[in-house]
DNA sequence: TCAAAGTATCGACAGTCATCAATGTGTTCC
DNA sequence: GGAACACATTGATGACTGTCGATACTTTGA
C-alpha cells in the first residue's frame, strides 16, 4: 500500500468539486484508517497513559502476529499519523494529532 | 463489499480505547470513503447547484463506466452518505451532510 | 405495444492488501 | 564473543474490490 501524507492544504469535501489528484490523496488517506487494526493501535498509542506506546505492549491485546502489528504501524507511520523513535531494542510509537486534524478538516461541511 | 451505517453512538479514536467491534464499524465506514471516485462523487453531488445529481451527470466527469458510477453511488448510498430518489427514468442523488459529520466527529482529538 | 433511454445487476478478471511463517537486523547482557 | 530479546523485512497466500462488458429492469413516448 502506498501511503502519501496528506497536506493541510487540501480542500475539504463539501467545500467545491474535488480534483482527481486531490481525490487520490484523500482517499489514500482515509484507507490508512480503513481498517480496523490500525484504528485500535491509534487508539491505543493515543490514550497510553505515558503518551507513547512500544510493539509489544501493542502486539497481544489485538490478537495479530508481531510482523503483522509491526506492518500496520509502518503504514501509520508513513502517514504521518503516529511517529516512531528507537530507544535500546524497544521502539516507542507516539500519536501525531494534528495529522487527524487535518483529516477531520477535510471532511468539514 | 459489505456497508455499515456507522451510529453517532461510536467512540472518536482518541477518546477511548476503541473496542473491536466499535473499529470494525469505523473502518468499514472510512472505506467508503478510502476511493476517489467515491470521494468526487460525493463532492460533485454536494456542490451541484440544485443540490441534487443523477447519474447521467455524474459518468462523462469521472472517466467511468455507467456500471461502475451505479456501483459506487450505491456503495455512499448504502453508508448513509447520500440518498437516492428515483424520479421517472432518472435517479437523483442528495448529500447527507449528517452522515459526513459523524465520521469527522470520530477523529476528534 | 414497441422502441428507446436511464439505471441496476451479473459475471469475470486483475490488482491490492491483510496476514502469517521464516528470516534478517540491531541491541543488551553475561 | 555469544545468546537472548525486540523489532523489521521478505515471500507467499487467500480474500476482497474496482472495473467493465453484457444483460435485465423500468419508465417514457409514439
Amino acid at each position: 500500500m502506498e501511503v502519501k501524507v496528506i497536506e493541510a492544504c487540501c480542500s475539504p469535501v463539501f467545500d467545491s468539486t474535488l480534483r482527481a489528484a486531490e481525490a487520490e490523496d484523500l482517499a489514500a488517506a482515509f484507507k490508512v484508517l480503513a481498517d480496523p487494526v490500525r484504528l485500535r493501535l491509534l487508539s491505543m498509542i493515543a490514550n497510553a497513559s505515558t503518551g507513547e506506546a512500544c510493539v509489544c505492549d501493542l502486539t497481544e491485546p489485538l490478537g495479530r502476529s508481531q510482523p503483522t502489528i509491526s506492518h500496520h504501524l509502518s503504514v501509520l507511520v508513513d502517514a504521518g499519523l503516529v511517529e516512531r523513535e528507537k530507544r535500546g531494542k524497544w521502539a516507542y510509537f507516539r500519536a501525531v494529532p494534528e495529522r487527524l486534524a487535518v483529516l477531520r478538516d477535510a471532511l468539514r461541511a
